[in-house]
DNA sequence: AATGCTTACGGGTCACGTAATGATT
DNA sequence: AATCATTACGTGACCCGTAAGCATT
């Protein structure tokens, strides 16, 4: 199974909703470029097959994108919720209560 | 929120399993010093909270580890099998037919 | 011409293995 | 003494931003 990041994971997240580059760049601190970079590894990992028809100018999701967008969102949601609880209960905690 | 990276996820539930950094590394292809400071980097992540209690020969999990084992377990194959289902669309095959 | 996604290039960080250390049976 | 987890250290890969390229409006 070749790593997929939880980072790549939570980009096509972003960018599935915001379906800009530049947003999903500044939403996530990060610049246009790497956002692509990313986008593609993430693609090339999930069997190289397209998420997003990009037109240059449009940035669209493809049917595989839609698709995998609707079972990830609530995958990664749980997830999270899992790893705040873990946070949570540490004495530490960890990321402050900013978040939620 | 701290990058905690999937592969530190994966490495945890392998060792709340094996309760041994030799096996888990062995599992995992790496090495039981690899294993060792992943893990500790997962416990700092989550808020500086052990997972674990090594007592040099005896390695089980805490409470905060058992808690976290129960919860993840769920989380971590919902997020594997809609990976999984992605791949599988794909046109390339992702990583084989092999797992499941 | 302007906007916006993409490819090329260096740099810094982090994961990795090897080797050495400490602790327990 | 042997086994097992841990720390120290050097190397290689990957993430990142900057800069240049190309297409579309």
């Amino acid at each position: 199974m070749p790593d997929v990041d939880l980072r790549e994971l939570r980009l096509f997240l972003v960018l599935a909703e915001e379906l800009h580059f530049g947003r999903t760049a500044e939403r996530l601190g990060l610049t246009p470029a790497r956002v692509s970079q990313t986008m593609r590894a993430l693609e090339r990992k999930l069997g190289g097959q397209q998420l997003f028809h990009r037109t240059s100018r449009v940035v669209e999701l493809t049917e595989a994108g839609r698709t995998l967008h609707a079972e990830l969102v609530p995958a990664v949601a749980g997830l999270d919720r899992v790893l705040r609880a873990a946070a949570f209960r540490g004495p530490g905690r960890a990321w402050s209560g900013s978040g939620c």
